[in-house]
DNA sequence: ATTCTATATTCGGAATATGGAATACGGGTC
DNA sequence: GACCCGTATTCCATATTCCGAATATAGAAT
């Protein structure tokens, strides 16, 4: 009975633990680039959110461990990527979600990411020069 | 600047507080309930929970603060619905995604209630006589 | 007013999350 | 080997969540 009441719940046990890995801002970051983006390279997280490596690295190894995100090594970049197809519209409803009851308190919701620090890494997949310094 | 930065970000704060508020089993199973029973009382989400009522009323009143279920109050009884029309789809789409990341460890998830606890309740609503004491 | 019933809140200790600082690692280059 | 560079991990103080127990409230009935 215990063990019927167990398996009958156990969904939600799950889904709470996905929910507690996506539930902080930066990782949410994160997880929209990376759905944008493909594939990225800590570096590339790093600089196109503006925070400290350490810092990113420690996120990531969190969605890591939920089995969100799945990484590869090519030399001295490991780059990132979903390892879920289900990801993505999860993070579409999410946003909708978010957006709608913001809404209905009068705020304006934006996901953009900063274009300030939008791209300006120099990993191999970053061909883009990063802008010639004026000067 | 730091201006731009916040309003740039202020999704990603929103929709993390949003997840913090459904990361949790029992609030998940107290959603997904509303969702398929439109609307019911905290007596009835008791039972069909099988949890103590000042639980369900904790979890509630999370709920609550968050803007994620209002509450309607009618004699003795309130009753609550979700608040939001984008939450049955996000619901969905976190059942999908657990249940795919489930599946992906060889683990099958189910997002039933148990049908032991499920309706044994007095409130008027249930107009079920909630089957008769035997003797 | 008293009592009953459905629901809500407060308290408090254990467990867990957060994020900065320092440090470890692994793979290139010399 | 020694060294650098990109990334990962550990340590630790603080903050937050979790949930049981006790208690408070609001409305109906007598």
């Amino acid at each position: 009975m215990s063990q019927a009441q167990l398996s009958g719940r156990n969904g939600y046990r799950e889904a709470s633990a996905l929910l507690k890995a996506l539930s902080h801002p930066v990782r949410l970051q994160i997880l929209q680039a990376l759905a944008e983006h493909g594939e990225a390279c800590v570096c590339h997280l790093e600089c196109a959110l503006g925070r400290r490596q350490a810092y990113i690295s420690q996120q990531l190894s969190r969605l890591r461990e939920n089995g969100i995100v799945v990484d590869r090594r090519e030399g001295l970049n490991v780059f990132y990527r979903l390892a879920d197809p289900a990801i993505p519209p999860l993070l579409k409803a999410i946003r909708l979600a978010a957006a709608e009851s913001g809404r209905r308190q009068g705020r304006h919701l934006s996901f953009e990411f900063s274009p300030a620090v939008k791209a300006t890494c120099n990993c191999p997949q970053c061909a883009v020069p990063a802008a010639v310094p004026a000067g």
